[in-house]
RNA sequence: GCGGACGUGGCGGAACCGGUAGACGCUGCAGACUUAAAAUCUGCUUCCCGUAAGGGAGUGCGGGUUCAAAUCCCGCCGUCCGCACCA
């Protein structure tokens, strides 16, 4: 038999990943994401090669392996593995079409499992082909030619060079089939050809017992091999890129129809221009299980454009993800003649901020950063990359009911008796489960309409908004709705009472309040940060404080401006109410088109600081001090502590520590 | 197994660069108003001892660095998420 085989060796690119990196900003991306979406996409730097083969004579055999430390390979190997699904045209294929027994393994390995399980617990398996492949470097020597179940067929070429002494599965191989093992990379201490153990040493050494390669460090060597295969024509350094996982068809009514249709005699024809878009049929079944358009009585029959005779419309349709994946950029222009005009598209593409759900954020985040670029590398559109910033935002959660039948039970479904849950239908015994995502089967939902209706859709906003950061999940909560709602109430009433001077009369605007004015500052300030930096609990915390102080304070001039200023800054979270307050209170237009309020920075400076008084760094007293007090001062007013003294207990401080405007350590 | 994130009161969560842990909200408790209730308002609410003043402990656990650690370092434990033999 004579053939050749092409297999591939790889070095791992773990920091690799150029041409999908990311350039841009990522304003608020969560770390988490970012190696998430590493994972679903993969670069490998393999050299492919081509190598003679030829049925192994027995007395080559047994000699070939010990001499045949390749040196074609990034770690140099041993045998040469190829993957049990290598395609027709494949290596594995021939030989099992040729060898009943290589067949017959094959067969076995492809009936296995291939759930996460089965392939995690499937023992290697190899078969021994009784072939040999030629050494492209060293063509005296030959490599024993294995099938085997654990290699992939989707890696480079789906045949590759073993290194067992560096490579664990290679390892696990060699040792159960007993082939030799031989060490190729010095882990410092060893350089011995022979390797011992069940361990391989991956780490970085440089090369031994590989002839011109000895000496070199592993990507040196790498880089070696690469160019000598690509000189002498029988190999070539390439760059394997991989999508994981997107099925671009799915046998479902709702997506995007795929413009083909498929004659019998002239196989697939695209559906031709001015028939396009196609329409979906609105008549259809979907209680029947199945595809939907695939049993629709006439509309996949048509007639093929090409030849006239009777023929069927795909009925598959293409994934949403697919046109999710460039839809952005069709919302940036929407021209009647075709998808997107690529210059108004460049002039407001990337998007500035995109918000999603985690699961967009390493799925479809992905697919449109891929499409994007694909139109890009196209000449297509200008962008490079659609999205500027990314956010990823936790779901609604809620508490999950079981019934004493096991089955799950609706919140409404269900009330509280004391510290137990009942059944509000019979009281029966609920048992309360762990909080999950909303979903129709666990039945944790809360319609959210109810809640509007007698909330309002402020106090719902202003609940979701303050409750928990929003890259985190949201327990939805009957009693934080109360709450929020009750601070809607407040804020109205705050604004409705005469006491505030937002009326007419101007008796009640007279006098300054400065501690309100600084507190109102640092307000409008931290407000702004946080909302930037999406931290929405946060700004409605200060929101809050800063209501607390406004109904503390007498009247004032400044009062009167708190609130002016108060119905600005929670404008974007309860814009209804901020609405009809902006309107009581006689403000111009609309507040959604007021500015934000100004900030007057020399308010941020504080004149007296709280000081902390620490002995040996536990807190023991405070003091207020004015701002920028000196280090000795300072001092001197943290031992002349009541407190201070009592815990020195008449014994001098071994050192004292001063903070200016923070603290004081005293060390006893 | 690999990768990532997280761990702070009864709960959701704050805490800037290592500098007063528990902001703000929820819950709960007490009080005011009310014939009563709701609403509203006031106060308290990390735990332990104490009537109190005050003291002690405390940010998953164990160490370390530091005058000072929720925060930095080392080692564990736990929870959640993602991935699946990528040579």
């Amino acid at each position: 038999m004579s053939a050749t085989i092409r297999w591939a060796t790889c070095s791992p690119a773990s920091g690799g990943c150029k041409a999908m990196r990311c350039s841009t900003r990522w304003a608020g991306t969560p770390s988490a994401c970012r190696p998430k979406m590493r994972r679903w996409k993969r670069r490998s730097i393999p050299a492919n090669g081509r190598a003679p083969i030829s049925p192994r004579c027995a007395t080559s055999s047994s000699g070939s392996d010990s001499r045949s430390t390749g040196a074609a390979s990034s770690r140099p190997a041993n045998p040469i593995i190829t993957a049990t699904n290598r395609r027709c045209s494949s290596i594995s294929t021939r030989l099992a079409s040729s060898i009943a027994r290589a067949a017959q393994f094959v067969k076995q390995c492809q009936a296995g499992g291939t759930s996460a399980a089965d392939i995690e617990t499937a023992e290697k398996l190899g078969y021994d082909t009784g072939l040999t492949a030629r050494h492209p470097f060293e063509p005296e020597w030959e490599l024993p030619l294995y099938i085997a179940n654990f290699v992939l067929m989707d890696y480079g070429t789906g045949a590759i060079f073993g290194v067992p002494a560096h490579d664990q599965r290679d390892l696990d191989f060699a040792r159960k089939y007993g082939l030799p093992v031989r060490r190729v990379i010095a882990d410092g201490e060893e350089a011995d050809p022979e390797f011992a153990g069940g361990e391989a040493f991956s780490g970085d050494g440089a090369l031994v017992n590989s002839r011109f390669l000895d000496g070199m460090e592993i990507e040196t060597a790498k880089s070696a091999v690469i160019s000598r295969a690509e000189e002498e024509g029988w190999g070539e350094g390439t760059t394997v890129w991989r999508l994981r996982d997107w099925g671009v068809s799915r046998q479902r009514y709702w997506g995007t129809p795929i413009p083909m249709i498929h004659c019998a005699e002239c196989g697939a024809v695209p559906v031709p221009r001015d028939q396009l878009p196609i329409i979906l049929p609105e008549d259809v079944d979907f209680e029947t299980p199945g595809n939907p358009l695939d049993r629709h009585p006439d509309w996949k029959h048509v007639a093929c454009p090409q030849c006239g005779g009777e023929a069927e419309r795909e009925t598959d349709t293409l994934d949403t993800f697919v046109d999710s994946s460039w839809y952005f950029i069709r919302f940036a222009s929407q021209p009647g003649d075709k998808p997107f005009d690529a210059a108004a598209a460049d002039a407001w593409l990337p998007v500035g901020q995109y918000i999603g759900g985690v699961e967009h954020a390493i799925l479809h985040l992905l697919y449109a950063r891929f499409m994007t670029r694909a139109l890009n590398r196209m000449g297509r559109i200008g962008v490079k990359e659609p999205f500027a910033g990314l956010f990823t935002q936790g779901m609604v959660t809620h508490e999950t009911y079981e019934a004493g039948d096991g089955s799950w039970l609706s919140p409404d479904e269900v009330t509280r008796d004391g510290d137990d849950w009942v059944r509000v239908a019979d009281g029966s015994p609920v048992t309360p489960g762990r909080i999950e995502k909303m979903s129709k089967s666990k039945k944790n939902t809360v319609d959210p309409d109810p809640i509007v209706d007698q909330y309002g859709a402020d106090a719902v906003r202003w609940f979701m908004l303050s409750d928990s950061p929003p890259e985190r999940d949201l327990e939805w909560s009957e009693a934080g709705i109360e709450g929020a709602w009750r601070f809607v109430q407040r804020l109205w009433r705050l604004v409705a009472d005469d006491k505030s001077g937002t009326g007419p009369s101007t008796e009640l605007r007279t006098g300054e309040d400065a501690d309100l004015d600084r507190r109102l500052h640092r307000t409008i300030a931290g407000v702004a940060e946080d909302i930037e930096a999406l931290g929405f609990n946060k700004a409605v915390a200060k929101i809050h404080e800063l209501a607390n102080a406004i109904e503390k304070a007498e009247p004032s001039a400044s009062r009167a401006e708190a609130v002016r200023t108060l119905i600005r800054l929670v404008a974007p979270m309860v814009p209804h109410l901020a609405e009809e307050a902006w309107a009581k209170i006689g403000g111009e237009g609309l507040v959604a088109d007021a500015p934000w309020p100004e900030l007057d920075e020399s308010l941020l400076v504080e004149e007296e600081v709280t000081i902390a008084i620490q002995v040996n760094g536990k807190l023991r007293d405070t003091l207020t001090a004015a701002k920028g007090a000196s280090k000795p001062d300072l001092e001197k007013l943290a031992l002349a502590s009541e407190k201070v003294a009592r815990q020195l207990d008449g014994s001098a401080p071994k050192k004292v520590i001063v903070v200016p405007d923070r603290l004081v350590n005293i060390v006893a």
